[in-house]
DNA sequence: GAAAACCTCTGACCCCGGTCAGAGAACCTC
DNA sequence: GAGGTTCTCTGACCGGGGTCAGAGGTTTTC
């Protein structure tokens, strides 16, 4: 990697979030300390302190004199939990939600003021070039490893896939089919984002050669991203290294940005070889070392 | 403009601060203060209170705090200035810039983490969308104004542009050639980036339907941004308010970017309607009203 | 029903960023 | 050289963010 690509990157940091203090911290530290304005919006619609604490990340004695302070400006009220009388819930009162709504407003109209500079064009070409950082950003921050063939990560994910195949197959699905087999042969992949796992795949030996690759799966809220392909090749590349030199998967016509993922990846359309009644159309390709 | 892309632009500035809060802030904020850290950056290669105080914008009080700060750490030594004794001037000692050095290779660190994620072509894709970005935002904050003849920003960038031609025309440039004339009949423009003067223009009446188009210059600083197409379309609109049908000017071979602006923006080479020898190339387009 | 676990609140405390008023030294002007 | 100006430093102060220990309730467990 080159030493001026990084450079370029800061460059860009600094400028934007010097662009961004201009847009987003002073819109928010109006005229309430930044702690009490994150957290009404965090509230929202109600929520248990617990809860609060976790996703903001604060000590409990902070968190209750920041509610405090909110609620001595009749902006929140602190209940009981209904079900457990030691978690108590905070949520917003009328003035709340329209003080809330307010720094909403705020921070739009300094949006709408910046994009006001720019013609149409030039606007969405910026939403373009957004939305591809955006989307390379979360595909460079997610990681791939090798996990056992029972982690329960990896099974969390397969329990998603399965009850996605019921709801996208017109015949539904029996989960009982994506069951991995007892021992697995080559290795699983797991993809995580954030520590939360977005997708998985695996690959097993049907002959020493020939490497089956099953239960490749993206989730939905990490689709587009390119981690399906990420997915792939980090299997192809393993499966090669392990002598394989043919590659086979089954999928079902109904899945169809996956059997376009095995095209352009290079897949062919080959003969039938797995009894899955769910595998209605079968994919080869041959690993050239490189 | 639509809700929706003003939306667009709050999620991604969402993310991207949560990102770089993960890749800036902490970098800085490793085991020193803010503070500390801002000033051993600025301090660089030795530098006045007076102004530290200025770039920084700190109040002297804190700024003296700070000093002493890393004065007790050995980062920086604080010495009279030899011409004037009631100011002092800070240095870096060598421990010092091993500090800065150190801080700034962690920076590059957590960056080039980010970019390992990504393949070659991908990393050039963000880079692209980066500077795309940058480019766009700094277009939208630059403003465009209408100023008097006699301003004196505006001579300014007249000025800087007599200095540029006179190096960029092989026959040397009189700098009386630009004077604005003693009364301007149209309009001139002035652009500033956060209020720095980046660009002038204007026009003046050739005839109550004919205008002529003089002074149009960017800075070197703000070229590549669209800047000069921008002042080129206001200044015409603004011509066509007035009732002008047709726009001449004039300009050199030299200057072969402002050419090809003219000729993107629909003019067409005419005859030459100028006498001064600096005109070497005249061009012409009717303005329709839309 | 007692012990353990859980959740929240209170008070005390820390550091950092930031501001202000005034003292003191050096400089400039007349 | 007197008087005003400029620059820096010191001490005092404030508010916000953040942590900690412990008190006091409620719930679960045995």
């Amino acid at each position: 990697m080159e030493a001026e690509q990084i450079e370029q990157v800061r460059d860009f940091n600094r400028y934007y979030t010097r662009r961004l203090g201009l847009l987003t911290d002073q819109y928010l530290g109006q005229d309430r300390p930044l702690g009490q304005a994150r957290l009404l919006f965090e509230i929202g619609d109600g929520g248990d302190l617990r809860d609060l604490r976790a996703r903001l990340g604060l000590d409990s004695g902070y968190l209750s004199r920041l509610l405090r302070a909110l609620e001595d400006q009749g902006l929140v009220t602190v209940g009981v939990h209904p079900g457990d009388g030691r978690v108590r819930v905070a949520t917003l009162t009328a003035a709340g939600r329209a003080e809330r709504a307010d720094l909403d407003d705020r921070s739009r109209e300094r949006i709408a003021g910046l994009l006001d500079g720019l013609d149409d064009a030039q606007r969405d070409q910026l939403l373009a070039a957004q939305r591809q950082i955006h989307r390379l950003l979360r595909l460079a921050t997610v990681t791939v490893e090798r996990v056992p063939g029972a982690a329960e990560q990896a099974r969390a994910c397969l329990r998603r896939y399965a009850a996605e195949l019921g709801e996208r197959f017109p015949e539904g699905y029996d989960a009982a089919a994506l069951t991995p087999p007892a021992e697995v042969t080559g290795e699983q992949l797991l993809a995580c984002e954030d520590g939360i796992p977005v997708g998985c795949g695996l690959w097993t030996h049907l002959a020493p050669d020939v490497a089956e690759i099953r239960h490749l799966w993206v989730a939905p809220e990490a689709r587009g991203l390119g981690l399906g392909r990420l997915l792939l090749e980090r299997l192809e590349r393993g499966a090669a290294a392990d002598g394989v030199t043919t590659v086979r998967l089954g999928t079902h016509t109904a899945l169809t940005e996956a059997i376009a993922l095995y095209r352009r990846s290079g897949y062919r359309e080959a003969a039938d070889y797995s009894d899955s009644p769910y595998n209605q159309l079968a994919f080869e390709k041959s690993l050239q070392s490189s």
